[in-house]
DNA sequence: ATCTTTGCAAATGCTTTGCACATTC
DNA sequence: GAATGTGCAAAGCATTTGCAAAGAT
């Protein structure tokens, strides 16, 4: 895999923000836990362990502005608070989410298939779709 | 259009519910809102206007019931509280949003065309999907 | 008569914000 | 050195909950 931490960096400079210990700390926790999906307060406890002096408004504003600058993205599975992953360099769009009404579990899909149907949207309704957040519901191989 | 009321009341009953006077003027806010996403707020100062005695938990405990029993659908538009709409009873799927990232209007989709990613789903990932939430993000005809 | 539902107010829990100090560039 | 970023504690706000009274079947 390819410094995606020197590529953050330039990203950042380019905007005009600065390189802190704390954002990279974080940036480090969402490289290390691409598979899972952190909340906030997740993110704090293990961003903790390299920065002990790190407050949990931090994190909440590094969330923040990585959001805005598409190096992660925000998800909300109806469990009381935002989670967060990396996004996928090579996607441009939000990759989608299956969601066990049983156990709780959250995997991901790697086909989109959403071109027809964003064709579609495009003529009928004169939307320009920029991205995408898609959520299947149901019972996941354990639990059906 | 045919008598939901008389509809939802029987759902009601069936399951051990009560028909009391909240929820019958909560549906009938819903029947009358159905081009609108409503937050449980603006819920509850609509159905005010008819039962002033109304509380707010009861608007809440209401749109979870009604949630459970699939009358209506709970929608998370980014700002910062849930939003309902009635279910579309001709639909076994919620139907797709469009968000625009400029103006913030909703707008509904629907057409599903979402069989093909489905099945892949099953076949790959053996997940059964009951629902899903879809959202488009982008710029809608106005704003484009 | 019994079991459910409601209103109120308080509690909960995630997220945001104000401000003085610290840190990058 | 100037502007941005941080930590802490407090505030904000949507939603939930406990409980006694009211209502539905």
């Amino acid at each position: 895999m390819y410094d995606v931490m020197v590529n953050i960096k330039s990203v950042l400079k380019e905007q005009g923000f600065k390189l802190t210990s704390q954002r990279r700390a974080t940036l480090e926790v969402m490289l290390k836990n691409q598979d899972k999906h952190l909340s906030a307060d997740e993110i704090y406890v293990e961003v903790k362990r390299t920065n002990p002096e790190i407050g949990l408004a931090t994190v909440y504003r590094t969330v923040l502005l990585f959001e805005e600058l598409g190096i992660i993205s925000k998800h909300n599975f109806e469990d009381g608070r935002n989670r967060y992953e990396l996004s996928h360099p090579e996607e441009n769009h939000d990759h989608h989410h299956l969601i066990c009404l049983k156990c709780g579990g959250v995997s991901e899909v790697e086909v989109d298939l959403l071109g027809a149907l964003e064709g579609i949207i495009d003529k009928k309704h004169s939307f320009k779709v920029v991205n995408h957040k898609v959520k299947f519901y149901g019972l996941c191989s354990k639990c059906r």
